[in-house]
DNA sequence: AGCCGATGTCTTCGGTTGATGACAAAGCGC
DNA sequence: GCGCTTTGTCATCAACCGAAGACATCGGCT
């Protein structure tokens, strides 16, 4: 247990990967905030492609190429460190040009979720929710500027809240399916082809009024269900 | 630590619930059949509820009143009950009539997947895959009579593999999108609601053809049903 | 009755994870 | 040069998890 037979010079430069990025700020060779970014950056690749749990800190550290310790350092713990990345792909996605055409906004959000991809968001809308209100309240507030409000924009019309979020719904179900491979067509196919065969998808989702004859239909979103009552199992 | 002090009269009845049944077996106290049933049924409501990682043994075996060791001892591990108990659901979704509408298995699919259901089939498509291959096809095989035949034989149509897909992975999406909550407008529905919008969807994937220039196909109506290939254990 | 397999209960082990704090080196103003 | 703050490294720790196995009890069979 006592390390103190050897003086041990220090552990210099072994922690982790040297991180031999083209930064040519050869002058601080400390950058708390190049740190803070790579980071950042693993954590959107590894909790993309591993989820929450399976991404241990200390694999997000290797990837970044830094002492696990420091996540607790700059961002207090796991959850806060997804919590930031999760703003911080938000921001980006905000800092991009607004198009109106959901065609566009698919084709964007597969290239950003689909495989290969870095971005935390889908899991975030998909996975299962931090138990702690306040944060599944901090979660909405990043997802809405970034994600749903341009979904909003682009479908329009009535009930556009509703359909804007069925439109995430789609791509989100669409990338899931497409990196967990059980659905092998899905998986195999190409973004292009999934694409063609998602247009006229998101043609009904834009023009389709949602109510043309509905016999009771009420005019509120009633959150009443009838009793299912259905013996599946 | 040491509880050598008391001779302690073994540990009758207090291990977990008496899972009260009304099973009117009073002959059989011990039941291997109905503990195994038990601990399948709770497993498919806690996966489906958590997720794997997040479902633990010992949950398990508290909701189903039985001692989490038993989980080993009947499926030899947590994996492994966990395959059992999509294979379970695989043959329940069977064993029910087969409808050819697109909406009717919609519905019954929302039913299932949807807010207190207890199918862990959601999970198996859009959580993280297992690492084993053999395992991977194990699902695949475990999915495809239960779960995509149906959809792909309601679909119809060229490329009615993809499309068939494209439908679960919608159904998917919705239902991952109301268990999360982030998305507030699709959480928040009720399922009438959300099935009356998702209608025009359904046409779209049912009808349309994925080529412009493609003659509509003719009626190749092969109700040719693939050999049972019962994997269930 | 007495044996013995089937079924159930409890304890414990090794491994992993997130977190924490002591320590070391680097930068920087004086 | 010196001392302080910032930045990075390392060694633990407590908690939790899945698995395994020792032990207890039941119930049928001869």
């Amino acid at each position: 247990m006592s390390a103190e037979s050897a003086p041990r010079p220090g552990a210099r430069g072994h922690g982790a990967e040297p991180a031999s990025g083209a930064a040519p700020r050869r002058g601080r060779r400390r950058d708390a905030e190049a740190t803070r970014r790579a980071l950042l950056e693993a954590a959107g690749a590894l909790f993309d492609e591993r989820g929450f749990d399976r991404a241990t800190i200390r694999d997000i550290g290797e990837r970044a190429g830094v002492d696990p310790a420091l996540i607790a350092r700059y961002f207090g713990g796991k959850e806060q460190l997804y919590i930031a990345a999760l703003a911080d792909e938000g921001r980006i996605a905000r800092r991009q040009p607004q198009v109106a055409d959901l065609h566009a906004i698919a084709e964007r959000l597969l290239a950003r979720w689909d495989r290969g991809g870095t971005s935390p968001v889908r899991r975030a809308l998909s996975d299962p929710a931090p138990a702690d209100p306040d944060q599944r309240a901090l979660l909405r507030r990043i997802m809405r500027p970034g994600v749903i409000d341009p979904a909003k924009e682009a479908v329009g019309g009535e009930e556009a809240a509703l359909r804007a979020e069925l439109f995430l719904a789609l791509l989100l179900g669409v990338s899931a399916a497409r990196s967990n491979g059980t659905l092998s067509a899905v998986a195999n196919a190409s973004r292009a082809e999934l694409l063609r065969q998602l247009g006229p998808l998101l043609d009904a989702l834009a023009d389709a009024p949602p109510r043309a004859d509905a016999p009771d239909a009420p005019p509120a979103d009633a959150p009443d269900v009838p009793p299912p009552a259905d013996a599946g199992g």
